[in-house]
DNA sequence: ACCGGAGCCTGTTAGC
DNA sequence: TGCTAACAGGCTCCGG
């Protein structure tokens, strides 16, 4: 479910209430969602520290604590993060929560159990591979044309390859492409500079936009406040399979690349 | 380097 | 209405 734009969302209706909160007990009921370290570790550990700031990298949430440590949440596909009171009946999906010395604790719901919780002394362990931010003032286009070059793959399972770009995911990679008008399939070698250009532009334009409509709601996805994004209203090609597109009207189609869910117009982004 | 397929999970939706 | 199969916004591992 979320990708950067909805990450971005979580981080930002979290910070005013997680920002100088000290983590109390912690509590799991899906044991996989702990990544590293072991339970008994993360939790001795984690106890008593204070939560100085909160960011983000790629798909990845970061709490910044006192001692120096960072927590780390993926959301992965059904994740979601709230800040509740301690008094907030129980919720059979909140399989990690974490207590706040307030009072409150943050809860870590999650139906499909695919997410993950890291505690570390520093964050590169996890992110350091990721690829650049999108958003950030480093990311040019000339970045991009240089981390495409020598490639020879199709253009839009490398945009979901987060070694390449960080927090593109299925929904902002055919948004972005069809804003771009480039066809999913594009042999990375045979875009033109122009086409990089558009793309890159497209793709900091559509994460932008899911940025400030607070991300898309389309199955699961809902803010921390559990109020629906509006993002999936500004969608022009993903999931509008057999709709006739906004620009010119031809029937927008689905094909499977790289095993997910591609859509695109043929007539506005030919091969 | 790249591709396809399986796996991790459970809920929702499409189709008969 | 009821059952079944397909599908889901992520990512990793494996073999070819």
């Amino acid at each position: 479910m979320p990708e950067l734009p909805e990450v971005e969302t979580t981080v930002r209706a979290l910070r005013p209430f997680i920002t100088n909160q000290t983590f109390t007990e912690m509590r799991n009921y899906w044991p996989r969602h702990i990544a590293t370290p072991s339970f008994d570790d993360f939790q001795a550990r984690l106890h008593g520290q204070e939560v100085e700031s909160v960011g983000r990298r790629g798909k990845y949430l970061l709490f910044n604590l006192d001692s120096g440590d960072v927590l780390i949440v993926h959301l992965k596909m059904t994740g979601h993060l709230a800040i509740v009171s301690q008094e907030t009946p129980p919720d059979k999906y909140a399989h990690t929560v974490f207590g706040l010395a307030n009072g409150q604790e943050m809860r870590f719901r999650d139906t499909r159990k695919f997410g993950r919780v890291y505690l570390v002394a520093d964050a590169e362990e996890i992110v350091g591979k990721l690829g650049p931010e999108p958003l950030s003032d480093a990311y040019t286009a000339a970045v991009m044309k240089e981390r495409i070059n020598g490639r020879w793959r199709a253009i839009k399972p490398l945009l979901l390859d987060q070694h390449f770009l960080a927090g593109v995911g299925n929904i902002y990679a055919d948004e972005s492409l069809f804003h771009a008008r480039i066809h999913p399939k594009r042999p990375c070698d045979t875009l033109s500079d122009d086409e990089i250009g558009r793309l890159y532009t497209a793709v900091r334009k559509v994460l932008q936009e899911g940025i400030d409509r607070e991300g898309a709601t389309i199955g699961t996805y809902r803010k921390p406040d559990g109020q629906r994004g509006d993002m999936q209203n500004a969608l022009r090609v993903f999931r509008r399979t057999g709709e006739p597109c906004y620009d010119c009207g031809t029937i927008i189609e689905r094909i499977v690349l790289g095993g997910r869910s591609t859509h695109f117009c043929p007539a506005c982004q030919p091969i």
